[in-house]
DNA sequence: TCGAAACGATTACGAGTGTAAACAGTGGAC
DNA sequence: GTCCACTGTTTACACTCGTAATCGTTTCGA
């Protein structure tokens, strides 16, 4: 009691990279997927195969039968998933604060000249 | 080859709990780390203990020999930690941009007006 | 109609993690 | 001098993750 029950239903680094695939194309049959992903990953068929199961299970992607197969799609949407890793590392690394992040960043030099830019246009309509 | 290859002694979330008490203070016996993590963790004596050791196999604290017992200290600095830890989730989630990990921040309404003035603040450095 | 290909389901297995109990050595109190 | 408390070390165990192989079934081509 306490990895699953802190910990419900993560999506690891390796199933990220299936509903990556999900989330740019959907629905997708077992096949595509291992097309699209298990070539730069190098991972067979089989192996894609498990991690859409184990999706299924955490509810992260529904299957939905066609014929004899399913066509897998993304139950949530990436925003969510994005959001929810977001606020993770804010909450685990800079206590909640997500201005203590963007500090982070700066100080560390992690900003390109166009981050820096990209940055300030935003700022400017989030001021309006 | 493959998780310990792709995943070079990462530091786990319990793992990272027992670093916190480190960086707050140290050197700490393992007593002294369970008396102030173990507190709100509800860990007893024996987790810390494994915890601190695995942590030492990992180098990420060094445990200096005093009397019949230890006094563990950092090895990595939080900062390093922290960046590292940023910058993968920036590289994962993010496609390598800082800017659009800011731009979901801002969008998830994820930003606070004190967050929004404080960054307006470092920007203001960062021009300079 | 018969065998091969294609599918999902089941099983596997080593490494990492969370959480701890059991064990062994030792130094201090009495 | 003996025993207990404390310390690090070893072992444990269930669960997750990465990575598959195998199995059982079904369908399609020959």
């Amino acid at each position: 009691m306490s990895k699953q029950t802190a910990n419900p239903d993560r999506i690891s680094d390796a199933e990220q990279a299936v509903m990556e695939a999900l989330w740019t194309r959907s629905p997708l049959t077992a096949a595509e997927v291992a097309d699209t992903v298990g070539e730069d990953r190098g991972w067979s068929l089989a192996t894609v195969k498990t991690l859409l199961s184990r999706l299924v299970g955490k509810n992260a992607i529904a299957a939905e039968p066609d014929g004899r197969r399913f066509l897998y799609s993304p139950v949530i949407a990436r925003a969510d998933f994005v959001g929810h890793e977001s606020r993770r590392l804010v909450d685990r690394l800079f206590g909640g604060k997500a201005a203590s992040l963007f500090a982070h960043l700066a100080e560390a030099e992690a900003l390109s000249d166009t981050d820096i830019e990209e940055i300030e246009v935003l700022l400017r309509e989030l001021r309006k």
